[in-house]
DNA sequence: TGCTAATTGCAACAATATTACAATTAACCT
DNA sequence: AGGTTAATTGTAATATTGTTGCAATTAGCA
């Protein structure tokens, strides 16, 4: 059973020309499983664990191509990458990060998108893309305290 | 001639109990020259060619405090720290990046910044800090083109 | 099944970041 | 002003992260 986002993913490749190589499939598939981001490095680690061996080169390549072609995304408050759920047909990523466990979410408001793309725009900056980051505590961790 | 944004720093520094010593100073004033974002390297290379040297451990362990102090900021689409300018009370840091000629603005909006926690809250999630970046082309560079 | 361009692995290296400990210095005190 | 001390910086060594060129491999196609 494959998950649909990673089915998604996948079609993307296919269709911008690009190969579905196991590598990809086996770093798609560690990013959907983890609920939060990872590094280059964590991700190597985790398929290791799992005997597959993949090289740290090929993981920052791939990982490249993701980010281009907005299948996985850099955070900063995190310091790794995560995989993306959403359609980023506006080039708007929203994210709100865990500091106690790490998870995280994505969500998306296309008004909240367009009132700051107007912001900026009314000091003559044009957004072409946008990243919004929350740092705090879910739900989850909140009632555990 | 000391700018105003170094002398509120300053004041940061001394009233949060912290030496107020000449590397400090010096990372400071780079910071606030700087139209954009630097990295810690950078910082360094700048200060060698004034025939000031810093070691760069020094220089890590300065923008770690800055940033601790909401003086500085780092930010992901430009790989490097820059100096803040707004008071961050809410938390929130708002980043307007040119991706032609590098340049930073700093900007704030107190109603967006409700609007976005409002709609973490909903799902549960308590904000603590918020990172917003828009990557785009300033009115400058949208001119020259 | 064989061909070919795309992708991956490998090796070497470059850049970035952290730690422990010794040397220095800013701020405070007469 | 000069001495004291805790905070800060420098040094050295190391760990982590990221990049490049080139040879080996493989996915997708005929």
């Amino acid at each position: 059973m494959i998950a649909p986002v990673i089915q998604d993913s996948i079609r993307v490749l296919q269709t911008q020309g690009y190969k579905v190589t196991k590598p990809r499939r086996q770093v798609l598939g560690v990013l959907e499983e983890a609920q939060k981001s990872l590094s280059p490095y964590d991700i190597q680690r985790i398929l290791r664990q799992r005997g597959k061996y993949l090289n740290h080169v090929t993981i920052y390549r791939i990982l490249h191509l993701f980010c281009r072609l907005n299948l996985a995304h850099k955070v900063l408050s995190a310091g790794g990458f995560v995989k993306c759920v959403l359609d980023k047909k506006e080039g708007c990523h929203r994210f709100l990060i865990c500091r106690c466990c790490g998870t995280l979410q994505e969500f998306a408001d296309d008004e909240l998108c367009q009132h700051e793309k107007k912001l900026a725009q009314n000091s003559g900056f044009h957004t072409e893309y946008h990243l919004s980051e929350s740092l705090g505590i879910c739900s989850d961790c909140s009632k555990k305290q």
